[in-house]
DNA sequence: TGATCGCAAACTGCATGCACTTTTATCATG
DNA sequence: CATGATAAAAGTGCATGCAGTTTGCGATCA
């Protein structure tokens, strides 16, 4: 049968995704930073493939809109200057706050008992104060927002935009003070959501996106 | 296709960005059906060069989700299933309304005036009762909400996910009334938007998506 | 000194080739 | 006659090569 070349069958499947992934992921990280050229060449070195599949990766994060690219020039990490920078927050927090407000009508019995034990837990998340581990768990609390409004497309949407703004958002649980605040503004989109109170659950989720884009952008502009 | 040698250099882009233009405007214009296979010699064949720019742009309609790629197999043209169709639907109504919420607030003079007078003189297209026409106008009418939102995220976003629609809307306008009830909504969101009501503007728009999903509904079950 | 031109190195765009995988056609077997 | 094995054909994944474009740098000249 096949046997597993060296790139184990991992649920990665091909070369180029695992690339898409890697630097996707670098990006994202600010491992690379905004403006910093990705030449095929070195990148092909780097992961130790020829050029044609690093080709195609460009190709892919350029389409997600992760990298720019011209032609004849070399890819670019994109600059998320300040004005796309607000746009993106305020695109996410409509998006949160539809999932919130869909979610509130659609979760269904066993969605809305694990949302709600999950936040529960998350208080010692709290009370134990290491940023890293509640911004795991939040990560967690907001995808479970988007499965519960039941929409794929919107939650394709909603993953991507929070995506693209994870290094912005990356520092906010260190901001001090900030880390009881969003339990406090979770529990109200739980509390309105187990009410089945779409409008309240929307406009708390909206309120909630909103606020962290406000810590966050002092961090971007400070390091931009 | 028979002009592939010399790339007149200004028009289009790459070779790439011609092909993937070319690609998915066969697909939204329903010329590819759902399912059906894009093998890659076939496509290098039919443009007129190798492989390989060819791959790159499955890769790039695969990103834009109009196609399905899976590791050692031929590019498919993506069926999109009833379900995840009405889902789309509901994230465009739901981004439409955003995009008109905020357009009422935040259009400026010019972009009121344009709206309004391009929506007057669409009238013409009504009566005149070319679906084609009144499509094209249709799709300027849409693109100019998504830009009055003055959001560039949200513009990405509903363009995007409008792009992929676009192959289920197709008939729509040849439905009998169509035409003149889509005229009939325009006018309503234009109106609200004119009066900067935000919340009147926002639903209308989502309304009227919702419409639009009925009528298509029926085309698209009936022809996949 | 500084600006400009020209050339070579670096890099991208695309073609071609080969290895491996999937599909299809053929044929043997119950 | 259906079924399963199997080999050829078709197709994808990636490497390499070459031509054209961009870029960096040094020589030339005002």
């Amino acid at each position: 049968m096949t046997q597993a070349k060296r790139k184990t069958v991992t649920r990665t499947g091909t070369t180029v995704e695992q690339m898409v992934r890697a630097i996707a992921d670098m990006i994202v990280t600010g491992i690379m930073v905004p403006g910093e050229r990705l030449d095929e060449l070195s990148l092909a070195a780097r992961f130790e493939v020829s050029r044609t599949p690093v080709r195609e990766a460009l190709r892919e994060l350029g389409a997600m809109g992760l990298v720019g690219r011209e032609p004849n020039r070399s890819a670019i990490v994109k600059t998320v200057e300040e004005a796309h920078l607000h746009a993106m927050f305020e695109a996410m927090a409509e998006l949160e706050g539809i999932c919130a407000r869909l979610s509130a009508t659609r979760m269904d019995a066993d969605e809305r008992h694990a949302l709600e034990q999950e936040h529960r837990a998350s208080m010692q998340l709290v009370t134990a104060g290491v940023p890293e581990d509640y911004a795991a768990y939040n990560t967690e609390f907001h995808n479970r927002l988007y499965r519960g409004a039941h929409n794929d497309h919107l939650l394709e949407l909603a993953t991507q935009t929070r995506a693209r703004l994870a290094p912005f958002r990356h520092a906010q649980f260190r901001l001090s003070g900030r880390l009881s605040k969003s339990y406090e503004e979770h529990g109200r989109i739980v509390t309105a959501i187990l009410r089945a109170d779409a409008t309240a659950a929307g406009k708390a989720a909206y309120d909630h996106v909103s606020i962290v884009s406000d810590a966050s952008t002092v961090f971007a502009v400070a390091r931009v």
